[in-house]
DNA sequence: CGACGGGACGC
DNA sequence: CGACGGGACGC
């Protein structure tokens, strides 16, 4: 996407570029050094489109370095990779359960594991007359929703069109971001995890613009509490 | 601990 | 010609 491309500083490389689009639909793995492409293939193509299987290895021994990376067509289909595989042996010789997580977009350039507070809470926009029963109605259709609010004026109590949708796993607020109706009520709506990236590519900005997003959002020791406020 | 390759436009 | 913006919780 452009913003990977401006990020990269030049021409539009679409094997690099599509890999954190769409937002969180790449997975990070920790595996055994002897986990080959084929046995990833094998175990994760069940969870839907894979587009790239990368196992890291050492540039001149070729050695595998024991993590890797799959890339899905979509972040339901990572969530639920993450979810079902985590914690879980690829082959019966694995002396070690895999660890999966979400892989930080490339142009992060964190190296922190995402957090499921972040991937199981969306940002909505709605319209003014939705109540929170109203929202969720309109949400449950997604999965299990542990909690959803509305952003009120503190003075008049009247909405501000905003609201947040809390899931109780990943791939249920991924499907609803995939999946919810734009047309009829909801406007935009934001993976929390991604919303500085939505939200600068919203204005047509690059992102990040220079590093100045890594550094001063995810390199800083700031959480996501400070970040985000609190959950 | 455990984080980033390969390949290369497009009429 | 006639598209479009706005925007963050609260114990």
């Amino acid at each position: 996407d452009e913003a990977g491309s401006c990020a990269s500083g030049g021409g539009f490389r679409p094997g690099v570029d599509n890999l954190d689009e769409p937002p969180n639909s790449r997975i990070f793995l920790v595996i055994s050094k002897y986990t080959s492409e084929s046995v990833l293939r094998e175990r994760f193509s069940p969870f839907g489109e894979i587009q790239d299987i990368w196992v890291v290895r050492d540039r001149h021994t070729k050695e595998s370095k024991g993590i890797a990376f799959v890339k899905f067509a979509r972040s339901s289909q990572a969530c639920r990779a993450m979810e079902e595989m985590h914690g879980q042996c690829l082959t019966p010789s694995d002396t070690k359960p895999i660890k999966v997580f979400i892989a930080q977009s490339r142009s992060s350039g964190s190296h922190r594991d995402v957090e499921d507070e972040e991937l199981t809470r969306i940002f909505v926009m709605i319209p003014k007359s939705y109540t929170e029963e109203d929202l969720r109605e309109k949400f449950k259709v997604f999965g299990d929703i542990e909690y959803c609010s509305i952003i009120k004026n503190k003075v008049t109590g009247e909405s501000k069109g905003l609201g947040y949708v809390r899931y109780l796993k990943p791939s249920q607020a991924a499907q609803a971001i995939e999946n919810c109706d734009r047309s009829h009520g909801v406007v935009q709506y934001f993976n929390v995890a991604s919303a500085i990236y939505a939200k600068y590519k919203l204005h047509g900005f690059q992102y990040p613009p220079g590093n100045r997003i890594g550094v001063s959002f995810i390199d800083d020791g700031s959480n996501a509490t400070d970040r985000f406020g609190n959950l």
